[in-house]
DNA sequence: ATTTTTCTACGACAATTGTCGTAAATGGTG
DNA sequence: CACCATTTACGACAATTGTCGTAGAAAAAT
């Protein structure tokens, strides 16, 4: 399970978004950060499709694209595989790089307590 | 500040640890997992010497290799890069994609808790 | 000092990625 | 229908990465 590139998670993002949506929506959102060209955008959904990761389906002539791996999949494949080869498998250690010097806010903190109480709760 | 390939990172995690390391161990250390070549190791090692990342000393006629850039700051910013461009800068969010499925440990879900716990109160 | 063993340097190659340019196809407009 | 504007398809190119092979340099053994 090749992880998607930065570049390719920017369009994966979209189209999870707006799906099914076609490749000029996707540019204008992408463009509209990056600047990059149409063409540039296209050939990268062109090789997503290609690689099974989009479905492009036709319809009344025009071309629209859904992803075919689902938003949670390839999130959890990401921020495991990162746990596990950056982090050691340990997840304060993620947590405690991804917030460290950046002044983690108090809601951002609440929140997490939450999510963690219910998580030990649960059990 | 571009982020180390996966293994790259491999290797840096092995020379983090060691340091100041000869390829050789670097290389014992990575083959026993996934039996990659010497001389495979050895060009990766140069290139992330010409990139700067790496130093080379020759002590006594052996090349030994330390890291230029700090495991911490290396982790950071792996870790904030993926909060910020997969998770939209929600921890939360990508705790819980890290955690997912994968029943995490009541160990782990208490060591979170304290560290949390911890950071709360220095506020 | 000569031979053998070990390392390093270098170059090569395929695959992947980011980026376009150009050409071909399709659609809409007068 | 003929023409102009969009879109899509293709191919090209440079950079990066993972992987070696080979050749030359250095160190160790005899």
């Amino acid at each position: 399970m090749k992880s998607p590139s930065e570049s390719e998670l920017e369009i994966l993002k979209v189209i999870w978004e707006l799906e099914p949506v076609s490749v000029r929506d996707i540019h204008e959102r992408i463009s509209a950060v990056n600047g990059v060209g149409y063409t540039t955008v296209l050939k990268q959904i062109q090789r997503l499709t290609e690689k099974g990761l989009l479905e492009k389906t036709i319809h009344d002539g025009t071309h629209l694209y859904r992803a075919i791996i689902r938003e949670d999949a390839v999130k959890e494949n990401l921020a495991t595989k990162m746990l596990n080869t950056a982090f050691g498998g340990s997840a304060v250690q993620m947590l405690m790089h991804a917030l460290g010097n950046r002044k983690a806010s108090a809601e951002e903190l609440q929140e997490l307590k939450t999510w963690l109480d219910q998580q030990i709760d649960k059990k």
